[in-house]
DNA sequence: CTGTTAGCGCTTTCAT
DNA sequence: ATGAAAGCGCTAACAG
């Protein structure tokens, strides 16, 4: 490969002349331009990312922290992000937590050792006083442009972007309610961190408003996971006071919850009525299709990747932040309350009450 | 951050001595080793990844190449190739070619540019005459490690892994065919190229076996997602001679399919038997679950990596290649061919004819 | 087993 | 507007 002196001896100028020429800043005349542009062409030259990362400490590499990038929601997320950034030729590094605090922690050093120029921090289990928290903090005071997405640091100059989760997941209440239920469950991640807390509190926030209870069997933590959901949902199932409706944290978490109504004899919405939060793609296609919460992951990250673009050019702005519209889509998991549901069924074994 | 050189002072040492002792590869006394480490954790010295990639042109990272990380099949095979990769401290760079050649071509002169140390091509778009094959078999001939996933590029050392797909797509076909079917329609991506083709290749071969006509009519390329599924399940319904039974090339072609079924009032599997490629965790939650071909995705790109990394540590050792199964798993979206089918609907303003 | 010495290919003052 | 020269942090002969 053709190395910047090559392409300074053939066009007869200093390499520090081919540099300025290719990064565009300094002013060099139109002239020499052309020349060294000729040369490059002509040697095939390609300016070497190492080197110049290792002499400039600019990488053009970003990070993205996901939590499953087998997640669809994660996946479109990233797809947005990669559309974003690969306009102005960065290129992205996806890594995983799987909802580790721990591993999420691991790949941030790793990455942040590979010198990325930023981070895009979706889904992430960083709460409010983890260690990580603290270290995502750290990099922003040494300059490292951070962009967190669902979830506030606060206390940091970092851009965010997120969704009007806790809106969408009062709607999704609302709508529960008003189809005359009374007994909703909430099946979360972790519910007291991450990027769960906005649909967390939304819940909460619109039981109140009902006047419906707040039942501390009724909120559970698990996976967020098919397998998370239909462990939850059995779970809640083998309960004496069984729900009668259920919102999910996510949809793969609803899914997983209407497997395990199936697999335990029971049908949804007539006798359970779930809603998802997402509209993963597979959502609509779902037997039954599933009600759910709509956010706009493509945007999200589409946002997040621009938002990290500008504050890469102006480390000094102040810190922006993008908040998009979540919307309840009403499918076929969600129906009317039927009185029957309280009375214990004859083919389960577990009594179904009414919540107190 | 503390440099090699911080670290050699402190340990007494010089700097290579070091290097060495990071790269266990010199032998070292374990005394020095000692002292080297114990410096080293003081300092919270971690080697340079970009210094040490100029220098010896070896970045512990990898491309991995994929139509489209969106798809399911794509993002689980990637997570098989990321946790494989990490276990040695590679980091994965994701690509998408969106089955497009040139933006691929692109893409993989990107990620050559940056200097990984491998490639993982997978579902790509390369064919066997194309542009993008010579590339990659340069690249094979300068010494840079290549496996491809579901394609086998001839004429060149590459390892692969890929899946019985053809058997696959026989089995299916038999299936069908068992089920009293002898219209059965092929619904391709671009079906003579890239990792469609065994699959193409199985259903000629099946519906050969079994006598089956093979109508040109019948045999449509498109985009392999789910509106491509939706787009060509229309066409194929706006036929004169339309056929009972759809092999599809994988799961979200087959699941656009059943949605423009579904459009047109047509019951899937009643008026239209339906067989997808891939098993992605969807197929068995859609309406009706997915009759499909399983294929080991996070197996395929676990392995891909695997041999990858042999391959590096052993540039000159034999190809190898890792060939997995594929399964036919039965679920509700085929069903025995009806007579009725070809007489004429009275919903359907299309006649329906038997085929020729 | 360990030290010395050149680079790897580019950027970046500092001059001019 | 352009050139000269000193690194960026590490590795890899080559000695010894």
């Amino acid at each position: 490969m053709a190395t910047i002196y090559d392409v300074a001896k053939r066009a007869g100028v200093a390499p520090s002349t081919v540099s300025r020429v290719f990064n565009k800043n300094a002013s060099i005349s139109a002239k020499t331009v052309a020349r060294v542009m000729q040369a490059a062409r002509d040697l095939d030259y390609d300016p070497n990312p190492l080197a110049s990362g290792l002499a400039s400490s600019r990488t053009l590499m970003v990070g993205l922290v996901i939590s499953d990038i087998q997640n669809p929601f994660s996946s479109t997320l990233a797809r947005g992000v990669q559309d974003s950034l690969e306009r102005e030729r960065y290129i992205t590094i996806i890594v995983n937590t799987d909802g580790d605090p721990d591993k999420e922690l691991g790949v941030l050093r790793e990455i942040y050792r590979r010198g990325v120029d930023g981070f895009i921090i979706a889904p992430p289990q960083h709460g409010n006083a983890a260690e990580h928290n603290r270290y995502i903090i750290d990099l922003t005071h040494k300059g490292l442009p951070v962009v967190t997405v669902g979830n506030w640091l606060k206390d940091a100059k970092v851009d965010y972007v997120t969704s009007r989760a806790q809106d969408g997941a009062m709607a999704a209440v609302d709508h529960l309610a008003g189809l005359g239920h009374r007994a909703i469950a909430f099946i979360g991640g972790h519910t007291t961190r991450g990027v769960a807390v906005g649909r967390w509190l939304g819940y909460q926030e619109a039981m109140l408003q009902h006047g419906l209870p707040l039942c501390p069997a009724w909120m559970l933590e698990t996976d967020v996971s098919l397998q998370g959901g239909e462990e939850a949902m059995t779970r809640l199932l083998a309960l004496p006071n069984r729900p009668s409706a259920i919102l999910a944290v996510n949809d793969l978490v609803a899914l997983g919850a209407i497997n395990a109504c199936r697999n335990q004899g029971l049908q949804v919405p007539a006798d359970m009525s779930i809603v998802g939060f997402d509209d993963i793609p597979y959502a609509a296609m779902a037997a039954p299709p599933l009600t759910t919460v709509a956010q706009p992951a493509y945007e999200l990250g589409y946002r997040a990747a621009e938002l990290l673009l500008q504050r890469m050019r102006a480390p000094d702005a102040p810190a922006q932040q993008a908040i998009l519209d979540c919307r309840l889509i009403v499918r076929q998991t969600a129906t009317a309350y039927r009185t029957e549901l309280i009375k214990p069924s004859a083919t389960k074994p577990n009594g179904v009450d009414r919540e107190p």
